[in-house]
DNA sequence: GCAAATTTGCAACAACGATGCAATAAATTT
DNA sequence: AAATTTATTGCATCGTTGTTGCAAATTTGC
């Protein structure tokens, strides 16, 4: 596990740090998908807020998490699936958020379907959201 | 036009004041979808910040315009259809997010196709944004 | 183990959004 | 149409979230 991780860091021509190590490994033992204050809280007072915020940065530019839209002005970061890659991301798989435990969950499994857009416009991105109940509450 | 926007207000039981007929009828006549920041630049220093929020929340309360996901920690909102009604909305089409010119598009031709979710989780809204360029841009 | 390159923590700052309360404006009543 | 009730606005204030510059501390490569 310990080293696992620092295999992910060291593929992604990322230095080796503890807060990158913890940040990584909450990544990794979390379901669902977590917010910059999900991770604060779970790291306690060990950490700068800044060092969070930045690290996620170079996560999500690395291609090691990606961001999923919400309403609630609130930015959520997931894991990405083995193949994504930096700039080139696969994280093509709808995103259930849950009104009832606030979680947000990958569906890996379901994949975005695709949609036909009017002439002219070209997409590079699709991400679908669903809100609803999930199975843990109910 | 003045009296379709005091309609849409009184249709919704809202108080028609300056604030609210100015911020619909700058909705009314955008073409996309308009953040907060939006709103403020256009009515100038007219008004309170504060007066702008509790006018969008009204607003979205009341089914008169919807909340896009994004990526970004911004809100954007949007012109709902005109069937929309408090609590339930029907913007159940495609979101479109441009990388050149930022801007935020309905497509409200498109509608967002229906996906088979794993046992146990109960959907009570689909959202689906694509990123790319649009019709404008190219 | 040492020098160069990164990363971290701190301080400060800006933007965003919420709340309580008095002043103001709109809707109702008579 | 004036008076009363009701709802909205503006102001002050506060908290959260996220960013930036810079010196101190770590990591890396040798």
């Amino acid at each position: 596990m310990e080293q696992k991780i620092t295999n992910i860091l060291k593929q992604n021509r990322l230095s080796v740090t503890v807060s990158r190590q913890k940040i990584l490994n909450f990544f990794l033992s979390a379901d669902g998908a977590l917010s910059h204050a999900d991770i604060e809280k779970n790291l306690g007072e060990s950490f700068d807020r800044v060092t969070v915020y930045r690290t996620l940065q170079s996560f999500v530019e690395k291609g090691i998490i990606h961001l999923i839209p919400t309403t609630d002005n609130s930015i959520k970061y997931a894991l990405c699936k083995s193949d994504c890659a930096p700039g080139h991301h696969h994280d093509e798989h709808v995103h259930f958020i849950c009104g009832e435990c606030e979680k947000t969950i990958c569906l890996d499994d379901v994949d975005i379907p695709l949609v036909k857009l009017p002439k002219g416009f070209t997409p590079s991105r699709f991400q679908m959201v669903v809100t609803g109940i999930c199975v843990e509450c109910k």
